[in-house]
DNA sequence: CCAAGCATTGAATACGTTTTCAATTTTGTT
DNA sequence: AACAAAATTGAAAACGTATTCAATGCTTGG
């Protein structure tokens, strides 16, 4: 910012019209004879001008920013939520202002100041979940917030997510296809909502074919963790004949363990579903029976969403939408 | 931005001191007794108050937002170096404006002019090159441009890479340690400079080990593309026995092929050596040899120098730094 | 050809802040 | 105690734009 850029005023003068006819030139609706546009673009031409965004949303109270808040990016579910969510928000002419919340920086609370001092339009939080005391205060400003793929279902905020509950349930219909005698649960962090309600549809499931889980262990959804937790459950005298893990991004974990460490075969003596069907799970090395998060769709209703509600306020809120998931099945399952 | 939000007159009015005051609170340098500033404290936190970063670049000429350019997340480099550079940007109170720049969105020029128009303090590329008039532009407009892991040696740009070159030789080494008969190599996007440098270390080494290449192939960076080149490389009678792949995510893509459609077993019929060294290289599934990018050290520098650039202009321009690469032997070689 | 109405234009103001400047208060020195 | 120097304070201007308002120009229908 640091060059003395040209300013309205000096395209005003260059074009021999006053600064209000510049300012109407870049604003859309605006009433403007063909003469004056003409002499405006070329000066503006000229000049190499550009409105100051930043000056322009003092005045009418819009930044046409979105805080667009992640955890981390290890998991490639998120860098293609990433893309596409910032894709879509450029088509609509909004701009991405992205902050990392956690494990290199601290908590989310400070995240969130920040994000408020850019005097954003609206928020996305993607895999984050924020208190009731944050939620609040962006209800004051009246800054929508979309939370993506996790829900909090006390809070008055959107979210898109799968219907992770039905998702469960697909897991476990493509692992009980094969009547496993032992059927385990590698889980994420458990606080999560989309933990919990995975392994309730997939313990419902599990129940309605009338089996129970045979061993649960930990991942976090980090892949070290997940490590970790692949050996609690596979080294023990029975181990599981069929897993289900709640993102790929730790089944991968798993399966390079169980493969490379137990010497055990996928499918023939374990059979393994993963969730969100991110690319690699369909590259040969994993071939991975997965629930597929129909990220195309999630983005742009969580796009189309939070613009509705930056540019009619009244709409009521929240809406929460639960999208549908797919059983994928490839080579890590039997029928 | 839509909510009526709380001004440093409100909060002067209600701690009883002029707008002045409350402003030089908040600016780290400035004068103010204590009385005052406790008086402030206390009427900004009931008020809940907090200074418009906008207005106050208007102002200070500098907004602290870093316009970040990436091509795509496809490959899983890039991931981790944005959460890196975001971090690291984060930390120094700068922000990152995330632009997404081919693909999903068109050209890179009109991405730039949205860029522009945040009047940011800097930019950084990501892997994406620009033309001269846009740097030239740049320049004009005094925000200096970081390319990060690409050069373009005639333009005046700063530029942090790996030590391309070097690379290049270390994996043919790498290759050349089990005297293999058949050397391949799988291109990434010829117009890169990555590409370039990688495939001329690579080329020299090999000439002054005696070797020359047997057959090559273009993946142009992404996976489905770098499956067919592996085809093209191995479905004839004399197929390779040794590959230099440009990055790892092309390597991912070849070895799946070589092992599920070829069935060759690696490294005893073919050795794999590839370039980046991202978290799943060293994933027991692939095991990857690789020439090890120093993205720690590459981000870290890439951030203060930008930095220093913003803040201390007067410094020379433009700064080319290379960081020597570090081969990472794993079990796609053999000594 | 005239008047009413509408479209077009520029001057002036507002947005929320930082910063200069001059006025005032405090501090330090002898 | 007295004075110079330094620190503190508030009023006002500035940043670059959008928008209100009043004034002007143009169109149109009778």
């Amino acid at each position: 910012m640091a060059g003395k850029s040209v300013t309205s005023v000096d395209v005003a003068r260059h074009a021999g019209v006053s600064q209000s006819a510049v300012s109407r030139y870049f604003t859309p609706g605006a009433s403007l004879s063909a003469k004056m546009a003409e002499k405006i673009r070329k000066a503006a031409e000229e000049l190499d001008y550009r409105p100051n965004v930043l000056a322009r949303s003092l005045i009418t109270g819009k930044s046409r920013i979105i805080g667009l808040v992640v955890y981390y990016l290890e998991n490639q579910f998120y860098p293609e939520v990433i893309e596409k969510l910032s894709a879509a928000l450029q088509e609509s002419g909004y701009h991405v202002l992205l902050f990392m919340s956690s494990r290199t920086v601290g908590d989310v609370k400070p995240v969130m100041q920040q994000i408020l001092d850019y005097r954003v339009d609206g928020i996305i939080m993607v895999s984050v979940s924020m208190s009731s005391v944050l939620a609040q205060r962006c209800a004051d400003l009246s800054i929508p917030v979309m939370l993506f793929n996790r829900d909090q279902p006390d809070l008055d905020l959107m979210a898109v997510t799968t219907d992770n509950l039905r998702g469960g349930s697909l897991a476990a219909q493509a692992l009980l296809a094969s009547r496993p005698k032992r059927i385990a649960h590698l889980a994420g962090y458990e606080g999560a909502s989309t933990q919990i309600e995975r392994e309730r549809g997939f313990l419902e499931e599990l129940k309605a074919g009338g089996q129970e889980l045979h061993s649960r262990a930990v991942g976090n959804f980090h892949y070290a963790e997940a490590v970790e937790a692949t050996h609690e459950l596979f080294d023990r005298p029975d181990p599981p004949d069929a897993l289900f893990v709640t993102d790929d991004h730790m089944a991968f974990a798993a399966m390079d363990v169980i493969r490379s460490e137990f010497r055990l075969r996928i499918p023939e003596d374990v059979s393994v579903v993963g969730f969100d069907d991110v690319p690699q799970a369909a590259w040969p090395s994993f071939n991975l029976t997965t629930v597929r998060q129909h990220v195309n769709l999630m983005v742009s209703k969580a796009v189309s969403e939070l613009i509705t509600a930056i540019e009619e306020p009244e709409t009521p809120l929240p809406i929460k939408l639960r999208i549908p998931p797919t059983l994928v099945r490839r080579g890590t399952t039997r029928d």
